[in-house]
DNA sequence: ACCTGAACACCGTTCAAGT
DNA sequence: ACCTGAACACCGTTCAAGT
């Protein structure tokens, strides 16, 4: 397993600022958030507490780079593909890698502008030129579609999170449903009279079908 | 300053919930969600760490408390407003709100579903009927609004927090243009290429724009 | 250059004891 | 019913000391 190893250190293979990140999105997939600590982290990678804060010196930082691990990966448009094509890809990507690592949404819909958003942010850029929307509306048009893709799906992410554990899919629809039709008529008519809309709706699909509206709202016939 | 007071406890008003949530109020405000802690909490009310806990026992719902209370006193529709106006009353309403007060965003936009989401949700989605969305579409059409207006909110109140102090709107407009600029132009053409616009833009008139454009979809002409 | 391990100054929560 | 104050089990961060 040891691949070839000449470096005289008391470990077999010197701790790496990778090893350390890939730890950690196993530690906040686990346990969200609350399971990162520079103890449990230790734990895993067998070595002292302070080694770690040697490659990485704060928690802020443990978090950014995980989160920025995660949005590096995510599926590249094909080359072939349109610009609309392009953005929907970039969109269920980042609702997908959000749901899967909840954790990714928290820190993009509330931290500070950073590198990650950035590059989120001219990624979509990049396809709303080739959208040919006006150049005037450049930026606008951008800033929406990040607000919109972060901020729904982070939201569809804490919604289907359950605090316990995490049960069924459908399960959880029809309980809330259920909730919703207990609710006050006199207080919530509304909610209860899509409670049924509730229990049959794709939350995936009815993304795509916002960043369309938004789309279309952008590119008028 | 002591109002009539007859109940023999030893503090000459009873500490109350109401009390406690206007402190975390103004501790949240004050330095962000870090500075949000029951020490701090029993210092500014001159009383017990215990005694807090004993009217609210954890802080997550001192948070989602604090967070009630905001959302709660957010502007009114007018009685004779239209639809659309409603809820442009309500989006600007939660966007100004989430600014002053950025923990409120941080809450809504990864908290799990809960009463305070609930109540945004019917107040919109009684617009949405108002406005005469097809009641098939009802339910999706008030969760694109929430998802983004929660969503947008909570990102403008990130951008528009500096790490340190909050400095002039218009110098951190002005300085991000200009780092923009320096950006790699191999890697960031288009943000480099809307960097003006940025210099001038108006986050708050164009989140309003945005809520047009989903409005505009919803209900097409 | 990289790692150790202890110390420090905090947390939230619990709880027996008071009035 | 309401409050006190101490104890508990954690945190992240710092840092002198090792190799």
């Amino acid at each position: 397993m040891p691949s070839a190893q000449r470096t005289s250190g008391r470990r077999s293979n010197a701790l790496t600022r990778q090893q350390i990140i890939t730890a950690a999105i196993d530690l906040l997939d686990a346990g969200g958030a609350g399971a990162l600590t520079f103890r449990a982290l230790s734990l895993q990678l067998k070595t002292g507490h302070g080694a770690i804060q040697w490659h990485i010196s704060s928690k802020g930082e443990l978090l950014a780079a995980a989160t920025a691990a995660i949005v590096d990966t995510l599926p590249q448009p094909e080359s072939g593909a349109s610009a609309r094509e392009s953005v929907r890809t970039l969109a269920i990507g980042l609702f997908d890698a959000i749901e899967k690592h909840p954790w990714v949404g928290r820190h993009l819909a509330n931290e500070a502008w950073n590198t990650t958003i950035q590059r989120l942010f001219e990624r979509l850029g990049q396809q709303v030129q080739a959208l040919g929307v006006a150049p005037a509306a450049h930026f606008i048009a951008a800033s929406a579609l990040l607000n919109h893709i972060v901020g729904a799906s982070a939201r569809n992410a804490a919604n289907t999170l359950l605090p316990q554990a995490r049960i069924d899919r459908q399960d959880l629809l029809d309980q809330t449903a259920q909730d919703w039709d207990d609710l006050d008529p006199d207080e919530y008519p509304f909610t209860r009279s899509v409670a049924g809309q509730l229990r049959t709706h794709d939350d995936r699909s009815e993304y795509l079908a916002e960043i369309d509206l938004i789309l279309d709202g952008m590119i008028p016939a």
